[in-house]
Order: structure tokens, then C-alpha cells, then sequence
RNA sequence: CGCGGGAUGGAGCAGUCUGGUAGCUCGUCGGGCUCAUAACCCGAAGGUCGUUGGUUCAAAUCCUUCUCCCGCAACCA
């Protein structure tokens, strides 16, 4: 029996078409699902798109569309962008669906039912022209912070739920499971902010706008988006409907989020879950953002590309592997069109690209691209091998502390130490004397080994680079089990040499 | 005093918990090599570790003052 790895993303807000940021939490969460069913887990991967509220409703508007005709669209955009980026995600939940939009019903009346919803009204200080409400701390000398305007004090009817109720236990729950919240200073940032300070009910209900989910027992009101967009988690495998996947998956291994939507996955979808009689999840990371330029990725600004720019300029992997080797754990990091092609440069072309290439050029050209391994070992080979072969254990220990940048680093720098001993081993030279043969073919026969172990251990972060070398090498041991060194197969033929990656070359 | 994070050679980061020769990648310069994609390997230059004061035989690291940057503050990945 497989053990079970269920990971989510987020279910982004499809406002406007995706941009680099969500690609970047997209492409972690694919390198983890990846990396897991690599090491023999039964991988669940979700994404999805949060469709319902205000703003969308109002784009539509904007644009004179339905609400659903405008999301439809940039739901296409979203999963053709999933496409190039080879995000293998296993379902792609939409709140617009039919399921979620019934179980959602379910889950809200069974909260009200059992006493954990209630009606009660919402007052709030609102900003007409903006449509917006604001705490007392948020106003600026007393007036709506955006634009200057009075704002006035408003009542409406609404449905809440008891978060309140859930303190406790959930506090006991951050205590018994220290790795429940990733980063721990984000776990800090929760209890310190809010939860010490005591939880509030939360507002579920609006009733302001109707592109929602509507309340199926008071049609004046549709879910606001914590029930709403929170439950997808649960929604996509069944429940309340039918407990066939929720009894494989649930509870979920790792919910993967930004930073800024911590708050709700650590708070309020716990507290949701306890009043469901749920289990909560085991893992919440929230990772640091791509910037641009020093700063926010902002729709407003406009500062950013599409993605597919990137993808089309510089290839699939050169984009993926920035996302994933270029931000520290838990920390932000920067993007920049110049930084990609750095990384692109040095990283997978010359380390990586040249390294392969130089290899299996030289299996051709001394051997006629046959594979032999007589064993002819020096002091230098053991140092290599050793390396290779710990490199599986380091690279499984950072992926499962989510340190993914690192396990990278660790890949690159074995791949550097393969440089290196090409230099060190000197096969130009081996190769001008016969009694070297045996040495020689020792030597390509590390390399290529080598080669191939790296290989399957980058697969989960850059899937075609690594299958096109494993074609050029021609082998069949590309299964995790084969990460052993030795295991390459001789009288192996390769196949001819090709460019990985092209140098990128800036004017 | 709202909360949290950060400031380390030209750039990006590690090191801080547990005090003891400041490290890595990129860039620059010099050398080597010729299997390879002007690549690869070796070496060098370049840092008073944001600021003030303190503890200590010894501080990037511990305590303290201040400055600046970023995020959060009830749905921006």
C-alpha cells in the first residue's frame, strides 16, 4: 500500500490572467507532487480558481460579460499556461462547479444546523464610492484611506460563524503539531495577531452581491468566500456526498500558500474543519514571493509579463528552475528577465548542458558511444562516488524540510564536482595512450553514471531536460530504485550529443 | 511603543540558535586546459558583517540605542 502525499495550491482569484507569482507557487507544488510520486508516493495534486465575489463580479461588468464568461476565459488562459509550465496536477477545482457549488450548500447548512453558523448583522465603517470596509485602525484622520471620502458606519444582516468557539482547541493544535505552519515565524506572526488578541466570529454571508454561492435556505444571502473557497479542499473529493476519496486523502499533507493567505489556512479552515469533525491538515507552508524589481507583483502596476513570454524565450525548464532554485525558504525573492538568464547561463547550460554534452561527446568520440565499466578506479573516482551516491539522502531530507532551493544546490554542486573531475581525470589525455583504455572507459562510465543519477533526481523540477538527457544516454534505469551508483547499464549505446540549453546571449 | 522579517565584498545569498581564521553562486581580473555550448578547471582582487554603547580573553553571532527597507494589520501567489 502506497502511502498517501495529498497537495494543494491555493484556488487563485482568476481577476485578470495569471502572472509570474502564481506560477511560482504553482511550480513548487508540481516540483513537490512530482518528487513525491518519483519516491513511490500516491500523489493527489489540486489547483484550482476561487470564482465567486465582488470584484469579479464587477470585472465582468466592466468587460459587459456574464461573471462565468469572464472567468471561463481566464480559466482557459490559466490551464493552457498550466500546460506549458508541465504542472502535472491531478484534478482542477473550479467553486463555479456544479459539485462544489451543492456540497458548499451541504457543509453551510450543516454548520447552521448544528449551531456553528448563525445569524447575527454586520456593522462595519463602509466607503460608498469605494465599495469597501475598513477597520477603525485602517482609516487615515478618520476618512476611507483610498480616497479621502467620509466614510459612514453600516449595518447589514449576515450570517457568522464561531470561530471563537475553536480557540482553544486550535491553539492546543498548533502545541501538539510544531510543523503544522511552515515557516515557524509565520506560526509567531498568527498568535501574536490574532489569535492571542482572541478571534472574532467571521462573517460568511453577504449580502451585498450575488455572484456567489447562494445560502439555499435564505436566498437573500450568498457564501462569502471562506466557506466557499476554503472548502474546495474537501469539496473536490467528495464530501458531503461521498467519503471514497476523502478516506484516501483527507487529511491533506501539505496545503502550499503565499504568505499573505497564512492567516486563513492556519485559522479559519482549521476552525471550519474542527466544527465539520474533520482532521485537520498536517502541514501549512507559507513561502515568501517572487518580486519584481525589489517589489510587488501588481496587477495595477502592470509591472509584469505574461508568463508564456518567458516560457517562450528561454524554454520551460529554464523558467521552472528559477522559480525553484532562485527563492530561499520561506523568504521572498527576486525576478528579473536578467536573473533568469544568468541562472539559465550558468546553471543549466554550462554546468548541466555542457557538462552532458562534453560526456557523451566523448563516448563517441573514443568509444563509438558504447558504455564499459572495467573498473579501473583511482583515489579521485571513490570521491565522486561517494558524493553521487549520498546526494539521494540529501536531496529526500531537503525536499521533505521544503528547502527545495536547496536541494537543487545540492545537484549542482555534485554536477560541479563532475567538472571537475573530467579536468582531474584528463581523458584527452588517457586517451593518447592504448594502455589507458580501461582507465578511460572507467572514467566516461563515472561520468555517465553520474549523469544519470542526477538526472532522475532533477526530474521532479525540470521533467524534459532531464528526460532528454536520459534519451541521450539511451538507458533504461531511470526508475528512483536505480538511483544507486552502478547501475547504468554497459554496452549501452548512446545516442548522438545534444544542446540542452543554448546559451542565452544578451546584447 | 500594533506584529513579524531583513540590512554580510559589485549583485544575490549562507553563516547568527550553540561566540573562536567571514563562506557560496554570479560578476571582474590573471593563469591552465582543449573533451565540450567563448565552455570547463585553478588562482587573485574586493568586506571596519547598517548604526550606538555594552558583556567577554574573544562578537557577524549575545545584550542595548538608533536608522533604513519589506511584509502583515479580516480574501493581492
Amino acid at each position: 500500500m502506497k502511502e498517501k502525499f495529498y497537495i494543494t495550491t491555493p484556488i487563485y482569484y482568476p481577476s485578470a490572467n495569471f502572472h509570474i507569482g502564481h506560477c511560482y507557487t504553482t511550480i513548487i507544488a508540481d516540483a513537490i507532487a512530482r518528487y513525491k510520486r518519483l519516491t513511490g508516493y500516491d500523489v493527489y495534486f489540486q489547483t484550482g480558481t476561487d470564482e465567486h465575489g465582488e470584484k469579479i463580479e464587477k470585472k465582468a461588468k466592466e468587460a459587459g460579460v456574464t461573471p462565468k464568461e469572464y472567468v471561463d476565459k481566464i480559466i482557459e488562459n490559466a490551464k493552457d499556461l498550466w500546460k506549458s509550465l508541465n504542472i502535472s496536477y491531478d484534478y482542477f477545482i473550479r467553486t463555479t462547479d456544479e459539485d462544489h457549488i451543492r456540497r458548499v450548500q451541504k457543509i453551510f447548512k450543516k454548520l447552521y444546523e448544528q449551531g456553528d453558523i448563525y445569524k447575527g448583522t454586520y456593522e462595519g465603517l463602509y466607503c460608498v464610492p469605494c465599495e469597501s470596509f475598513w477597520t477603525e485602525s485602517q482609516l487615515v484622520d478618520g476618512k476611507c484611506p483610498d480616497c479621502g471620502r467620509e466614510v459612514k458606519l453600516v449595518s447589514e444582516e449576515a450570517y457568522f460563524f464561531k470561530l471563537s468557539k475553536y480557540q482553544d482547541r486550535l491553539v492546543k493544535y498548533y502545541e501538539e503539531h510544531p510543523d503544522f505552519i511552515l515557516p515557524l515565524s509565520r506560526k509567531n506572526e498568527m498568535l501574536n495577531n490574532f489569535i492571542n488578541p482572541g478571534l472574532e466570529d467571521l462573517c460568511v454571508s453577504r449580502t451585498s452581491f450575488t455572484w456567489g454561492i447562494p445560502v439555499d435556505f435564505d436566498s437573500k444571502h450568498v457564501v462569502y468566500v471562506w466557506v466557499d473557497a476554503l472548502s474546495n479542499y474537501i469539496t473536490s473529493l467528495g464530501y458531503p456526498e461521498d467519503d471514497t476519496l476523502m478516506k484516501k486523502y483527507w487529511p491533506a499533507t501539505l496545503h502550499l500558500v503565499g504568505k499573505e493567505i497564512v492567516r486563513f489556512h492556519v485559522i479559519i479552515w482549521p476552525c471550519m474543519l474542527m466544527a465539520l469533525g474533520l482532521p485537520l491538515p498536517k502541514q501549512v507552508f507559507g513561502h515568501g514571493w517572487l518580486k519584481i524589481d525589489g517589489g510587488k507583483i501588481s496587477k495595477s502596476l502592470g509591472n509584469y509579463k505574461d508568463p508564456r513570454e518567458y516560457i517562450n524565450d528561454y524554454g520551460v525548464d529554464a523558467v521552472r528552475y528559477y522559480a525553484l532554485r532562485e527563492v530561499p525558504f520561506g523568504s521572498d525573492g527576486n525576478f528579473s528577465e536578467e536573473a533568469l538568464i544568468s541562472r539559465t547561463n550558468s546553471d543549466l547550460a554550462n554546468t548541466l548542458g555542457n557538462l552532458v554534452n562534453r560526456t557523451i561527446s566523448m563516448e563517441h568520440k573514443y568509444f563509438d558511444g558504447v558504455t564499459k565499466n572495467p573498473r579501473v578506479y583511482e583515489e579521485i573516482d571513490h570521491e565522486l562516488i561517494e558524493r553521487v551516491n549520498n546526494l539521494k539522502n540529501i536531496v529526500e531530507g531537503k525536499i521533505n524540510g521544503l528547502k527545495v532551493n536547496e536541494a537543487i544546490e545540492e545537484i549542482m554542486e555534485v554536477l560541479r564536482s563532475c567538472n571537475k573531475y573530467i579536468d582531474e581525470s584528463t581523458p584527452w589525455t588517457l586517451a593518447k595512450d592504448e594502455s589507458k583504455k580501461d582507465r578511460l572507459a572507467t572514467v566516461l562510465y563515472n561520468l555517465l553514471e553520474s549523469i544519470r543519477i542526477c538526472a532522475i533526481l532533477l526530474s521532479p523540477f525540470i521533467p524534459d531536460t532531464a528526460n532528454k538527457i536520459l534519451e541521450q544516454l539511451n538507458t533504461k534505469e531511470t526508475s528512483y530504485e536505480s538511483v544507486n551508483f552502478g547501475a547504468l547499464e554497459e554496452n549501452l549505446k548512446l545516442n548522438e550529443p545534444k544542446i540542452l540549453f543554448n546559451r542565452i546571449e544578451t546584447k
